[in-house]
DNA sequence: AGAGGCCCCTGCCCGC
DNA sequence: TGCGGGCAGGGGCCTC
């Protein structure tokens, strides 16, 4: 359940199951997908927090008082198919156990990943180290976003870099740019362009979280929350796997296409390519 | 420096 | 029914 609505609706949701719990093991059989985790056995979960699609486990010295900061930190991502779950299943990859009970990493694709590191030491992790701000956060600023916008390549697998803004997915990024009426391949955005890009980008990441995400699949239960919920922001989706399917706006076929390697989902009538015409004086 | 391709994995759905 | 191909919400690494 990976963009950033799915990763904030996980950490809130397992977050009272493992604040202030003491960890008192971490089983796998990945060492080189799960690193160090042995790391955390004895810890003290002293909070949950997200930076993008990662979810962050500060894992507090047993003795260390409530004011000291946490010196250790359990990075979690969980790929495409990670999800926590209350029951052991064919697909569990990790098993947390704290004196409070067990908790099951599930990961049918093994695309996710843990790591226990020094708080805050993320060499070694470029996604992480070279994270753009957080789209709902203060940091996001609009004339930082549309500078950087101005000078980059296709506009979507921009987005899904992670640098200009964090937590954007290939759902998000799709709907953003339908939203803002910009072509997934568009490259150097105007300053009108980037202005609604921002704005989108901001207003689709906070629907989806109050929606509790997406979630796709088939019924067959693959992306929910450890508890059985459901996010139903996918009932929202205008572009994202709706290809032949009218646009909400304009009633034009939405169009699927691959870019970046990536499905990508845009009405061709919202939103044009914008032909890069002739070069305009860069005096800014 | 930065963009594009390939790879890591497993399951499911579709068409033949 | 059986099987091959394509596809899937991500990101790291290598190559130009």
């Amino acid at each position: 359940m990976p963009e950033l609505p799915e990763v904030e609706t996980t950490r809130r949701k397992i977050e009272p199951l493992l604040a202030g719990r003491t960890i008192l093991n971490i089983t796998h059989d990945a060492p080189h997908r799960y690193r160090d985790t042995h790391l955390a056995q004895g810890r003290r979960v002293s909070g949950l927090s997200r930076r993008g699609k990662y979810l962050l486990l500060h894992l507090a010295a047993p003795d260390a008082p409530e004011e000291m900061p946490h010196d250790l930190e359990l990075i979690v991502h969980l790929g495409m198919t990670g999800g926590f779950r209350l029951e052991e299943g064919p697909h569990t990859r990790v098993t947390l156990t704290t004196d409070a009970g067990k908790l099951y990493f599930n990961d049918p694709r093994r695309f996710g990943k843990m790591a226990v590191v020094p708080a805050g030491e993320y060499r070694g992790m470029p996604t992480l180290t070279g994270m753009g701000p957080e789209p709902l956060g203060d940091d996001f600023r609009e004339e930082e976003f549309a500078r950087l916008a101005a000078q980059a390549g296709a506009v979507k697998p921009w987005l899904l870099s992670q640098k200009p803004v964090s937590g954007v997915g290939n759902i998000y990024a799709d709907e953003s740019l339908w939203r803002a009426r910009i072509h997934p391949a568009q490259t150097h955005l105007t300053r009108e362009e980037a202005g609604r890009l921002y704005h989108a980008v901001r207003e689709v990441m906070a629907e989806a979280v109050e929606a509790g995400g997406s979630s796709l699949g088939n019924g067959s239960g693959n992306y929910r929350q450890h508890d059985g919920d459901v996010g139903f922001f996918q009932g929202r989706h205008a572009a994202y796997g709706r290809g032949g399917q009218p646009c909400p706006r304009c009633g034009t076929d939405i169009r699927k296409v691959v870019l970046g390697q990536r499905g990508t989902h845009f009405c061709p009538e919202c939103q044009p390519l914008r032909a890069e015409g002739g070069r305009q004086k860069a005096d800014g």
